[in-house]
DNA sequence: CATGAATGAGAGTTCATTCAT
DNA sequence: GATGAATGAACTCTCATTCAT
């Protein structure tokens, strides 16, 4: 980490092979980290995972750190991707649940890397800003959700949405990780029922969920 | 060669000066593992820290995975005993609130360090069965207090009580590690208020709280 | 930490310079621990006399023991071949005399390997097995011979094939490492001839000799 | 090995307590270069097998080798003393078959540890030359006693006593190696008896012996 | 004298990175 | 561009020896 850059940065690859190739080590990146953990991913090992030469490594990577930023980068993108809850979506606690639905079925996987990889950022500034910004698409997202229902009258308005959106926020990446990394035998569906209530409850949602 | 005699495994220290050395480097390692994190935590570093020599460390821990788990206990030690929230508190928002204050003030220190851990408890089965045993002791005590206020028809009956305590503490945690670890700026006071009317929102607790 | 993977077990080098290295490094270690003793054999040591990096010693060999074992593979297979006394030599007597030239003189380097390495073995399973074999093979080989000459008739019929094996082989052993590693200034032709007149006499063999 | 001195040589103990620790100490490091080999033999070990402190080690002993020394010389003077034939035996034939008994009978121990230990010697010339000292005493002995036997017409006149001395030796000490230490599971007195026909056959031992 | 803690040089091993082919 | 051998600094651990108490 944060050692002197002494390579040539790599160019992106031109040729398709190359691409292929980038793209594999990248893959390969991510199942190591996931199956063999942060002590297990060496250069040695993903290339090895992704059946190219030891020395290929570094004709993609300018180093280490610089592949986990894209590997991190790659599962944020996925992450944010599939946790999108289409507008189309109205009813506040249906959007609550499908964004819990989400967030556990859809990016469970991408969520370990990312809490696998977490104190690699304590040394890497870059990767640590990654993290945040990750970490603040989620906060500031939820935040404005709770904002539009405090405004609407459906939330309690004495919250404040930033400290709420952190908090339960957390609860939720928190539970992910449980489930995906620590493997506590629980039912991910009875889970997105479980926080969604506790989630509409703690905001003071009222409504259509009055049931 | 040398595999005629496994490390010999230390004694407890008789001495006073013994007792000194070994705990200097229990708080020594623990500096290091918060300052530098899990890479910068060495044998060198520790013992400098403790400003004895090298050899010293072997002296006292069988290796370095010796004297992190023995740091892991220490701050899991801590923890718990900071957290025990006094049985003459009887009013369940004033224990909601009083446990969260202790978790947040009293154990954020800890938390840190059982979060750079995190990660080594992939490969060491000890240290993970410690990691479970905390989360346990948590997890097992909001369980038993949810299902109390139940019984006493405070909170919400329909809740599992053991899946809301996972979910909460986890809020809580994760929201003690944002504060101590990535240092987005929060009160903490102001973070046990909201995390404690979150919680009591979200089981539904009914009663005294209402002011 | 570390223990994710045990060492990569290091393929047989597949260019020809690494074939080179790793030959280089199985001769420059036999140099090493026939100059040096067993104290002088480390990585360093061997690396240095086989002129490549430290490092290096790892991209072919999973640890010291496994070159230890190398070279003690290759000192017997070395051993053996040289010391196969041609079948056309028929006459009992030449054929003792030409097993104790060979052994004395083209294997005698290869003995103080052996004996060098010898109390290496009470620690490595592998090594005592390998050092077993080698003696077995010899006393197989010496019992064997003494057997058909008892069968013809021309030695003692009294004596136990094996356990004279053993100790004529023990006989010759000895005083190869005597010649090779004490220095005793010993003429080998000499002894050459002496050990077969007593390994000749102590069996009792009868015929051509007696002139 | 070969170090430079820096101890203040520890003066022979004056009292009896003293006398006492100083031999237990011998005695602890001999067992424990016999149970644990070359490798097991360190200070700490020494210390723990005889009951005293680590640091007693040095107050009479300069150093680890020159405990060794002190074990070798004990273990020389033990065997040399229990394999003195009596004068009184005068038939040559059971001269050889009671020296060859009390070699392996009262001496396997002993040359356990000289065997262990002659890999120390190739660094250590104190060490080596009380190796050769030993060698010394059996082969003069045992090349006077061919010798006389030679004079009194009892013993192949052509052979050299001294060469036939060693190699005879040599025979008989590696069969008491291979009991005591690979052990082979070879009966003594079976042995004895084979290693005094062969001793016998060899030298062309006439007389009294022909049963 | 005895004790046991302290010392630090050195051993074996790993691994991110470089480089010759 | 791909290969895999080469590099060496850094790491964990050991142990003979010294020294304060």
């Amino acid at each position: 980490m944060g050692r002197a850059r002494t390579n040539p940065a790599p160019a992106a690859p031109t040729t398709a092979r190359g691409r292929r190739t980038h793209d594999a080590l990248i893959v390969a990146g991510r199942e190591v980290i996931e199956e063999h953990g942060w002590a297990g991913f060496t250069p040695e090992a993903v290339t090895q995972a992704a059946g190219v030469s030891y020395g290929t490594f570094y004709t993609y990577f300018e180093s280490k750190d610089d592949l986990l930023r894209k590997i991190v980068q790659a599962a944020a993108d996925e992450m944010i991707t599939a946790s999108l809850v289409p507008d189309t979506l109205e009813d506040p606690y249906a959007r609550i649940v499908e964004a819990n639905r989400r967030y556990l079925a859809a990016t469970g996987r991408a969520a370990k890397v990312l809490r696998m990889v977490e104190h690699g950022a304590y040394l890497d500034d870059t990767l640590r800003a990654l993290l945040l910004e990750i970490r603040e698409f989620y906060v500031g997202r939820s935040a404005e959700g709770i904002r539009r229902l405090q405004t609407a009258g459906l939330a309690d308005p004495d919250l404040d949405p930033r400290l709420t959106a952190i908090a339960l926020g957390g609860m939720v990446e928190q539970v992910a990780v449980i489930i995906n990394e620590l493997r506590e035998p629980l039912d991910a569906e009875k889970m997105v029922d479980h926080l969604s209530r506790l989630w509409a409850a703690a905001i003071g949602l009222r409504g259509p969920r009055s049931s």
